[in-house]
DNA sequence: CCCTAGCGTATTGGCGCCAATAATTGCGCC
DNA sequence: GGCGCAATTATTGGCGCCAATACGCTAGGG
């Protein structure tokens, strides 16, 4: 199938995308042939694409060799968890002041969502609508380069964890994440949204099975 | 002169640092060709530099156009040194447990080498020898995901005020920001090394000349 | 005299071919 | 029968050519 002219940039979030699903293990060496073909793009297309990511440090390169999917590191999720922390914790609180009531009500509906999600929607949308909840936040602080930072580090850590992600215990204290960051916001708490954001995103992954490698 | 073959990555620093020294004003065009010839590259190696290049959002990329040297707006400086200011106050702080008498040695002697820079040297020395101190405060921190966040969130605002940047003045008081920010660090107040760090990083761009565009 | 339309030129960017390099397999030797 | 070396094959990656596109200039018309 002949796709029509691909936006070029499109091609490297679409690869990410493939890996995030699972498509391709951690590890594992991308062939760029494969590629090729399962993105009906041609080879230049991918190894620009291919370039991106290594340079997001979502895939590895070796030269001579090719481009593998970069294995994760216990210690570095940890680490990348905290910096996600920090950006975040910030840009909601230079959202804050930011906030009307129109403003909470539509993050309300976006909760809501989330919760719906969870409870009948695909892990794709689960995942959708809880990006959705927090960009949309992020989106009153008038800091752009703070919230382009804070999703970009998202993003690059934002691999790893999805394929074991979908435990309903672990969704269900995300859903609760979200209202509690909703309430401090409401009462216009600042430590309370700093330490419930924070809590939110360290806690989304200290829940994951700590199996050892 | 045909340079021995160059290093890859190398070359879009490269690009950068000619960009960072002058060699191209804001907004201009940048023809392939020239930068070809210039850092006597392959037109192919020179394309994926750029490409890397605009995808940290130094340059431009206009299609069917071509490059250019992406404008400075001052808001969007003010939100980066904030951005910056948030992730390197984090890696010193914590660098700060971390630092033994001979780190704090070290890093007295790198502040020294900036103060014969700033007394005796280029301002590509001063500019060398700063980033040197601080890269050797952040090296000390245990989360090397956040140092690498910070210097390429750093690298990426540097672009801009590098070329109204040699004033004597605020030269001066990068010089004496780090004498207190190492004060902070022997006495093991993290408070005040926050504080010292923070108005170090926010400082050396605040009293910058305010020409409006 | 100014505005517009068309042409010529300069520049970018897509892409396919081929050389360079590493993995693999098969053969010979110990 | 196992190990090591060498030929073969698979894959990457460098690069130059050419088509696509935008810009500047000139000529013609209002």
């Amino acid at each position: 199938m002949a796709r029509p002219p691909r936006p070029r940039r499109a091609l490297a979030a679409e690869i990410a995308a493939a890996i995030r699903g699972g498509a391709y293990r951690a590890g594992e060496w991308l062939r760029q042939v494969d590629l090729e073909e399962r993105f009906g793009a041609t080879r230049f297309d991918i190894r620009a694409a291919l370039a991106e990511l290594a340079l997001r440090q979502t895939v590895e390169h070796v030269p001579n060799r090719g481009f593998r999917v970069a294995t994760p590191d216990r210690q570095r999720i940890r680490d990348m968890l905290a910096v996600r922390a920090l950006l975040e914790v910030e840009a909601a609180l230079t959202a804050l002041p930011q906030l009307d009531a129109a403003a909470l009500r539509l993050l309300e509906a976006k909760a809501d969502a989330f919760d719906r999600a969870v409870a009948e929607g695909t892990p794709a949308s689960q995942s959708a609508t809880n990006l959705d909840f927090h960009d949309t936040l992020y989106g009153f602080s008038p800091n752009r380069a703070l919230v382009e930072v804070a999703t970009e580090t998202r993003d690059r850590a934002r691999l790893w964890p999805l394929v074991l992600w979908p435990s309903m215990q672990s969704l269900r204290r995300s859903a609760e994440g979200h209202r509690e960051i909703l309430a401090a916001l409401r009462a216009g708490d600042a430590a309370r949204v700093a330490a419930s954001v924070r809590s939110h995103i360290l806690g989304s992954a200290a829940n994951q099975p700590v199996e050892e490698g």
